[in-house]
DNA sequence: GACTCCGCTATTATTTCCGTAGCATAAATT
DNA sequence: AATTTATGCTACGGAAATAATAGCGGAGTC
């Protein structure tokens, strides 16, 4: 599968936008769990799959590297998986998720049981 | 396959926790785009198709309904979809995520070409 | 030199998604 | 009233992504 990059048309868009390319990348299956998982620090790549739930060794690696590739996460030896500057950025930018989720549901709860 | 909500278990999680559902949601295919494409108002299932280059409509109809399902959006006769006042507050809550596409960008460019 | 853990890959089955066509309904148009 | 247009939505077959299991080669440790 090919890896999304700003300014390179990607899966689901023609336009190229930057935010299509990041939507692409972020859409994909454990991305954004991912990025979650490493909110406090180095994993792993075995650590980083206990982490997701045992997630298959296949598609993490294929995750690990588009999101290394899309400069986001960075691997160093001996120490494992950890987010780089501007994936900290990132997930700063979708940490408002966390709390919205408690708040879904809250709300889910009382209209639905 | 199965709707994510809040306080379930869901695909890729056994905790329950809502931010897991959330990111179960939120990583399929489309989810994400769908609701960005309504961040200006009311369209029809046609036009977010339209909007979302062409979606398959299969894929896009199972979107609207898990979206549906979790309160995100909703639909109105002979008006469309729209985000819910919920829906609206997620995607206030990754539009830094557009902000952050576009340094994204820059950087990358820098880089790599 | 046998252990352990690392990142990563091969293979096969299953699930999800895509592309095309088309349904039933309802409103507008002629 | 008949046709046209647009709505939300579904069926079906093929393509692509993901899952599950097993295992590789390398590097440290004892």
């Amino acid at each position: 599968m090919v890896e999304p990059r700003p300014r390179r048309t990607v899966r689901g868009s023609r336009t190229g936008r930057p935010i299509m390319a990041l939507l692409d990348l972020l859409g994909r299956r454990w991305a954004l769990r991912v990025i979650w998982e490493l909110r406090d620090g180095w994993l792993t790549s075995r650590q980083l799959r206990e982490a997701c739930d045992d997630v298959s060794p296949t598609v993490l690696q294929s995750r690990l590297s588009e999101l290394r590739a899309a400069g986001l996460i960075a691997l160093e030896h001996r120490h494992g998986y950890a987010l780089t500057p501007l994936g900290r950025e990132l997930l700063d930018s979708f940490l408002p998720l966390h709390g919205f989720a408690e708040r879904w549901a809250a709300e889910a709860l009382a209209e639905q049981g």
